[in-house]
DNA sequence: GGGAAATACTTAACATGTTAAGTGAATGCG
DNA sequence: CGCATTCACTTAACATGTTAAGTATTTCCC
């Protein structure tokens, strides 16, 4: 069997631990996690967003999410309310607090980003997504067909 | 800020997960994990190690290793047996049942990597991991300099 | 309009990720 | 030799990943 140290999950995991590996210790000192500071980023962005389109964005699970939520909103860095025309929908914002907090992140991020860049090559870089999300698509189209196969 | 969608590590994570996506039915079939199955991988190629050195190969941390490890003794996937030279030392191999259960998984496993290639492209997956491979040395480099600057 | 099915979450349960602390065994060295 | 330090793990504690089940609300449709 193929030398498992060079297979594509593998490849993939280590290069974004290496990227991780970066940015987990700033984020640590602000006391926030990977995760919630994804949803922090894709929150700023939107304004409101239900719990279910906040996922898709931030790419996590359902339980995560709400686990995650429960946090933030404890730690009033966030606001929620359902909403009215669904009892259903709870939408989710970022509060002023939450907003300041990742203002005082952003900058060494951005710094770290940079120096990523930097160092592999912007051109590449760009060249380096545009062939993970080549790979993406190509895998999702993949996994999508297969429920139609077999009805169990 | 940069949208965060086209972040690296989003993009790293997303590529994963997607590649992921199609192997985790097959190995649940087996009643593996994804680590699980990295470990019994590592041993398949390795006839014996120690601890320390099959968490680098598997890219786990210790503590993971440590509990993942205690499963599959238990259910006889692997045999450990304390290094004489050195107590603390625990010699870990693969055993008859786990060499089994591999060659139950691989051919499955193998046919969804071959159709991922065939998918993406041989040569493009070559490319792509040579990209993956170049960014975590450079990254590699940057974080084992800052130990150096301050010491605490 | 009333009950089955779908929807939007949340909880639960178990496995791993991550950091810190603990334990026992080897080493370094005064 | 003796003892502080280092080493190889293991445990602990908390956060997330992953799948399944649960809950409340809506929607579908007869």
């Amino acid at each position: 069997m193929r030398d498992f140290s060079r297979s594509l999950p593998m490849s993939l995991l280590r290069a974004r631990e290496a990227v991780m590996r970066q940015f987990r210790p700033s984020l640590r000192e602000h006391g926030l996690t990977e995760q919630q500071w994804r949803i922090l980023r894709a929150l700023a962005a939107i304004d409101t967003v239900e719990v279910t389109e906040l996922a898709r964005t931030a790419f996590l699970l359902g339980p995560s999410l709400s686990r995650i939520l429960r946090d933030l909103e404890a730690r009033n860095l966030i606001e929620r309310k359902t909403a009215k025309a669904d009892q259903r929908r709870s939408m989710v914002s970022i509060s002023e607090k939450g907003v300041k907090l990742m203002a005082s992140v952003a900058p060494s991020s951005e710094a770290i980003y940079a120096e990523i860049t930097r160092r592999f090559g912007a051109r590449k870089l760009v060249e380096l997504q545009e062939m993970l999300g080549e790979l993406e698509r190509n895998l999702a189209e993949l996994g999508a067909g297969e429920e139609a196969t077999a009805d169990e």
